[in-house]
DNA sequence: CAAGCTATTGGCGATGTGCCAATAACGTGT
DNA sequence: ACACGTTATTGGCACATCGCCAATAGCTTG
């Protein structure tokens, strides 16, 4: 008669619905600051049950990274053909900021995911997105031989694009079209002048 | 008679003992993986003690982020006089790249404490050492008119020469020569072109 | 050598984490 | 309808960490 304690829900349903909660608590506040008390109490249920699902604290969060860089790597656009290498250069740059923009809390939080203070395993989860977004460029742009060198020199390109989104987004100090600028002619510079130099050196 | 149990130092002395202790520790392992009595451990006396001058294990935290970003703001090169363009970016580099060399354990963490997830305090730390090296590029490039435009987009350099420098350093996918070539070149690029078209953008 | 200052200890209380045996909700077979 | 088995869920134990503070004990000073 009396209504049970506690609603009995599937493995995977109950398994999302914490990680949602885990989602939005561990991109609002830094990992200290989340308790898995806090995220079980958010979530209507004990916290032994965060722990039956989960393991350790570090492997919830671990997942939240994950879904969160895989959410950003799904979002890479399809690649249109023939097109200028400025044209394809504007295309792409136009697209990370369209993604950025929609993600913004997202993106920021995966990126800063990043300084965890050397975690292995999540600079292996960060470092594998970055080099998706390479790879995709590298298609994109269609240079003819992909070097390992020219990888390295995107992938420090990628860090110019943090600071930049950053800069428009969160410091404000650029609007979208500085940004865009900036990205598009770095990027055509690094691919076409910059990257042959340093091959070269 | 008996040996006391245990030595009795100044405030200061002890102070900087316990300090040094954290930054090595914190340097090589994660924030959470960290903790106060493994410092006082180390250091050879009671937790309590390392509470009564540092407070909360955070305040210690912030207090050796703090210390290694001033070590590195201290580096900073003089200014030769009367140089071109080019060679004073080369300068800057060499010098740049031979602090991280020099440094690199504490550069590295210096710079992984970043993404210390939106820590407010630790953002406005690392945000205020990042400019100061902007400030410094600033003065040796001698740019005529250094608006706030120009500091977004060197702002947006450094990002680009953090990654670089993991990719020689930390991955080796790039020797010193060409983390100089990218990172000279880049800069040249980005003062006297990119910068005044991101300006009129 | 007594007295005072304070660096240092040692322990209490609260909170967080990892784990696991007991429990109860729900599907299934009869 | 009802017992039964499965397993999602609870509740609590054991331990570590943190923040705090009263008591203690080095060292210094007169």
């Amino acid at each position: 008669m009396a209504s049970p304690r506690y609603r009995r829900l599937g493995r995977d349903e109950r398994r999302e619905q914490i990680l949602a909660v885990a989602r939005r608590m561990f991109t609002e506040l830094p990992y200290t600051e989340v308790s898995t008390t806090a995220i079980a109490r958010e979530a209507g249920v004990q916290r032994g049950l965060v722990h039956y699902y989960f393991g350790a604290k570090r492997e919830l969060f671990l997942q939240v990274v994950r879904h969160l860089t895989a959410t950003l790597a799904t979002q890479l656009p399809p690649l249109p053909e023939g097109l200028l290498l400025e044209e394809m250069a504007d295309l792409c740059v136009a697209h990370f900021l369209d993604a950025a923009d929609a993600n913004a809390t997202t993106w920021f939080a995966a990126v800063d995911a990043e300084g965890f203070g050397q975690d292995p395993e999540l600079m292996r989860i960060v470092n594998r997105t970055r080099d998706l977004t390479v790879e995709h460029l590298l298609k994109a742009l269609r240079v003819p031989g992909p070097t390992d060198t020219l990888r390295a020199v995107l992938r420090a390109y990628s860090g110019l694009a943090e600071v930049a989104t950053r800069e428009w987004l969160q410091h404000k100090a650029l609007n979208r079209a500085q940004a865009h600028t900036l990205l598009a002619s770095s990027l055509l510079t690094l691919v076409r002048d910059i990257a042959p130099a340093v091959e070269r050196s």
